[in-house]
DNA sequence: ACCTGAACACCGTTCAAGT
DNA sequence: ACCTGAACACCGTTCAAGT
């Protein structure tokens, strides 16, 4: 009867369950609250009981990692290169804010996971089959992974649920300084001025950056690239 | 007599040692072996000691990163906004390329330094004064800034010395896993390969995806645009 | 095969005390 | 004003033991 206690025993410990306990609880209550000890008390469970599943916490964060990228939804739908890799970007971002600890991990992450293989391995076709010349899709392909990755770097440390507290934070701390800071920094209180009376949508920011660089990339296609449809010559 | 050991003693402990002593640490053997014991040690000091010039740990790591940002070399020298920008994110790039583990702080870290709005502020005005509307200035700081972080981070994450050794470790890792990944992650593979063959040069990459981008933003500037050294029309 | 208990080396940080 | 010593709560992880 001992068993029967008021918290119900998890059905069973196995390195799904978790990696994805892991993921919520980082979701919930920040990366830095997630330790072994933690995360073991999620399952009702001791702490070395975790390492049966992953073999330490550094496996434990690669795994996290991979399911972020597992959410990135590419496929094409037989749409053109740009609407793809638009897709792509929109959808990598998306699953960068669902899971805002991410951006942070991947810097010190060294072992891609299968998921990251193959967002990676699809990106790249994507680019291939559209006519890219090799060099040219790795330029594209890279500027567009910076890209996207600094937009979620940054937009995690400016990190503030809404537009308007955004500005508020960003006044009263500028205003605390000791010599008035309008003088020092004119151009950046004008931002901050600006922005708290207009708001901020960084969906919206984000994109316009986005459709910048795909424009750009539109250039490294050679030079039947507006003939769409049209497969690249065979020599 | 007891004063004049084998290691001399240092001049003083203050504020701006204890910081320039944890970038170096940090630079030479990396942030995690970075503690307040270990940079304590530096001094042949006892931990404690470091409690009397910064307040704690997370007030250390935000002094390193205003260093590294206080690096970086905005003077414009009178070119155009174009030159100005490219030159700016070159030295942004080699300060977080000296200071690795900078990219992987500026996630957590939500309290600029003075260095950094002034960075900012700096990067700003350049835009203004080109002529850029505010909301266009915006949009092209905020690209220019996301590509330059989410490069570094990328280069931090693959991160090897050299090229070739990058291209090594990267087919022994894939060639490591279970059924032949040739199939599984074609795409991926043609970019080890080649890259293999060919070396890859980082800095490169990272100028051909600046000036996609710096092209691009100049689009964003009114119709006067290409007439240089002219003021913005006053309304 | 899976979970537990006790222990170890290592963190950041406190407090009261020394000089 | 600056540094020290001892201690506390908290990490990840080991090892041998339980079931």
């Amino acid at each position: 009867m001992a068993e029967q206690l008021a918290t119900p025993r998890r059905p069973r410990l196995n390195r799904d369950r978790v990696l994805a306990a892991a993921v919520a609880l980082a979701d919930d209550t920040g990366i830095e609250a997630l330790t072994m000890r933690t995360l073991a008390q999620e399952f009702g469970v001791v702490p070395m009981a975790l390492y049966k599943h992953v073999a330490n916490k550094d496996q434990l964060l690669d795994g996290m990692v991979d399911i972020v990228f597992a959410e990135v939804d590419f496929t094409s739908g037989g749409a053109d290169w740009k609407t793809a890799m638009r897709k792509r970007a929109l959808s990598m971002r998306g699953a960068l804010m669902r899971h805002r600890w991410a951006i942070g991990l991947m810097e010190s992450r060294m072992r891609p996971g299968p998921a990251n293989l193959r967002y990676h391995n699809e990106t790249m076709k994507c680019l291939r089959e559209a006519g890219f010349p090799f060099q040219s899709a790795v330029h594209a392909y890279s500027a567009m992974d910076s890209y996207i990755y600094g937009f979620a770097l940054q937009e995690k440390t400016i990190g503030f649920a809404t537009p308007q507290e955004a500005a508020e934070v960003a006044e009263t701390r500028l205003a605390m300084q000791p010599p008035s800071l309008a003088e020092q920094y004119p151009y950046l209180l004008e931002v901050v001025a600006e922005l708290g009376k207009a708001g901020y949508d960084y969906a919206a920011e984000f994109e316009v950056g986005l459709d910048l660089l795909l424009d750009g990339i539109e250039q490294l296609r050679p030079e039947w690239k507006s003939q769409a449809h049209r497969r690249p010559p065979r020599t």
